[in-house]
DNA sequence: CCAAGAATGTAATGATATAACGTTTATTGT
DNA sequence: ACAATAAACGTTATATCATTACATTCTTGG
């Protein structure tokens, strides 16, 4: 099996893979300077935070990490590459964050935006509250 | 005419109109550094990165402020105070932000967010691209 | 007035991100 | 294969965004 299997852009450099790969082990997004402390990343010779932002700006490009902006930190995108907007669930207790497609709904918000005149480009949409696990766990106290 | 006319929070320090006013008057987004950097801001006495946050944080907490998460910036709440999720539409020509009103859309997202056992407590949503008369320029050109 | 809490001043520092420049590695055309 | 080109990378310094810590002043209710 390819390196690549959901991915048909060019081949990852090593910079590239060991990035992505830390994003794929953690359970919740990374800043850079996470991703630099990493034993595996430092490991691979990374040792400057632009390395980092190198590396992550093309897997953006490529549709394999997204940016959380409101946490300024770097998740795998699990679902592959895509070209409907996502949405991201964030828990304000656990720190982990849930992908959601709004096929339907960037339908929706780009409308309002071309009510305006506006002609948009990008989706992006970010939701704070408490995962399952936490909402429970908060009910149960 | 009182000096909070369309707000029934606590009536607002001189730091906080100072800054407030600041936002008024910008036609576009702007920092905690721009604000800082403005001669009105000056003269009002505030020298410090902090007075600056400090302000910002109780006029976002009144709902007089909108932080736009993907440029680091600050906006006046041209709508006065309201509960329902607000979008933004940045321009990635000339800076400059439309917010527009999700009432509809809010509904929809946190549905989308309740079917995976989420609760949402807040909704943001930022699109970019054109604005009417960037998109006009673009097109004649 | 006086105590308590909120807001502010000041300095230092922490956290996030990019610029500038030179070198190395990969790709492409011939 | 080889040179030309482009892409990625290394290294250092620096720019940009935000907070901690602690002392002081202002406001407000008793």
């Amino acid at each position: 099996m390819a390196d690549h299997a959901h991915h048909d852009g060019p081949p990852l450099t090593r910079n590239q893979q060991a990035v992505l790969a830390a994003l794929k082990g953690a359970d919740k997004p990374l800043t850079a300077y996470d991703v630099l402390g990493l034993p595996a990343i430092r490991k691979a010779g990374m040792k400057a935070p632009l390395t980092i932002y190198r590396a992550l700006d093309k897997l953006i490009d490529q549709g394999l990490v997204h940016r959380i902006e409101s946490l300024n930190a770097f998740v795998h995108c699990g679902h592959g590459p895509h070209d409907h907007a996502t949405g991201f669930l964030i828990c304000t207790d656990c720190g982990r964050t849930l992908e959601v497609h709004l096929e339907s709904c960037e339908t929706h918000l780009a409308g309002r935006a071309r009510e305006q005149g506006f002609a948009v480009d990008n989706v992006r949409v970010e939701m704070t509250g408490r995962c399952p696990e936490c909402a429970a766990r908060a009910a149960a106290s």
